[in-house]
DNA sequence: TGAGTAATTATACGCTTGCATAATTACTCA
DNA sequence: TGAGTAATTATGCAAGCGTATAATTACTCA
């Protein structure tokens, strides 16, 4: 047996988190396929044995990058709330500004979030940990329309269904913002997010 | 050499398109890597090396079906405009409502839709193709919304800027009625849809 | 009818893949 | 300090991958 190379122990949530960042940094760059089982090894600093002992199987790597992805993009936008205005008007036009703008916006984010989508329709846990973010996200921007509705003394809507609508909305520019980077003037996005807002629910949100 | 499976001769154009149908269906079935060279000439009912006579390469298969699929969909709401009534409200509320409804709603569709958008931001090719059919089917609602708006004599609105809107929203819908189908309620979407177009144009859509 | 041609099958190749296993060594703790 | 243990490296395996190539045969047309 030769020289092996030198090595220092890591904890477990350590190396879980640094392969699953290596895999998603690959599957960023290359589509799935780069993701293989030596090439994330080498991205994270070790050898391909290790994937073996903290996942069951590469799979479950990839799995559980496509959780922590997701979970991670709903996290980001909760993580910018309290950066927001008490006044429930103010801070919906920028909770949904800072939702269609970088860094929020990025072809990175909707390349992964696409290869974790494609998983949704076929596999079970994904959808569940897809529904339970997208219920996440919705519910945050649904008590936030209320809020807004009720600071207007507006009892007449279904905050409900704006949500639904909303959180729509807000996705479809996402997307296309992170698609289609150059298509778009600069805060176009914005600009459109919040009058798009304003008419949903009828209320005049501050430009941002 | 032993006994050759019989065969026939099949024209060039029925054999790319039986090609990346059969690709498209691994891809829906089993996500990208499910596609193999070997899976794809069985599914097509051929053999293997038929692959290389048509596609120079089994990667230029693969993008031959994400093009396909993505102008298929846009292709699919065109084809149903012929079915929609003459006047402008109307025809844009039943526009809306197939957008947002089974079977345009599909969990194959947006499996395959997301597994080709994961390419997009990494491969200007794809991109292209993207911004080719986003346009095509942003300018047609654009198209739509404009006659609305012209039909109720309004003219102090920015059809674009509503017609990004109103796409991202139909987008929006669209990607959650066919990733989580059993998570609203039948024609749910539809109404929101209709009720938050009427909103966005500030005009009264008829329910369909 | 038979020659020519290209569509198609069959086979092979080198490489890569995920997984399995054994050995080594970094660390803890008595 | 030294034993014990488990984290980690190193290596190997069988299967599968995309691509290449040769042979056969289905078809057209003179």
């Amino acid at each position: 047996m030769n020289q092996r190379r030198p090595f220092q122990r890591a904890g477990e949530e350590a190396r879980r988190s640094a392969l699953i960042e290596a895999t998603l940094d690959l599957i960023a760059e290359g589509g799935p396929q780069a993701a293989t089982v030596r090439a994330i090894a080498l991205r994270a600093g070790v050898t391909p044995g290790l994937i073996r002992h903290y996942f069951a199987t590469k799979e479950d790597l990839v799995a559980a990058a496509h959780e922590t992805l997701m979970t991670g993009l709903t996290e980001a936008s909760a993580a910018r709330l309290d950066d927001l205005p008490d006044d429930p008007l103010a801070r919906l036009a920028g909770f949904v500004a800072n939702a269609v703008s970088p860094p929020v916006t990025d072809p990175r984010a909707v390349s992964l979030w696409a290869a974790s989508m494609q998983l949704v329709p076929r596999d079970a846990a994904m959808r569940k940990v897809h529904e339970a973010t997208y219920l996440g996200f919705r519910n945050r921007l649904q008590r936030m329309i209320a809020d807004a509705l009720a600071a207007a003394d507006r009892q007449d809507e279904d905050p409900r269904a704006l949500a639904i609508a909303g959180n729509a909305l807000l996705d479809g520019l996402w997307i296309e913002a992170g698609a289609l980077p150059d298509h778009f003037k600069p805060d176009e996005m914005k600009s459109i997010a919040i009058k798009a807002f304003s008419r949903l629910l009828d209320l005049k949100l501050p430009e941002v």
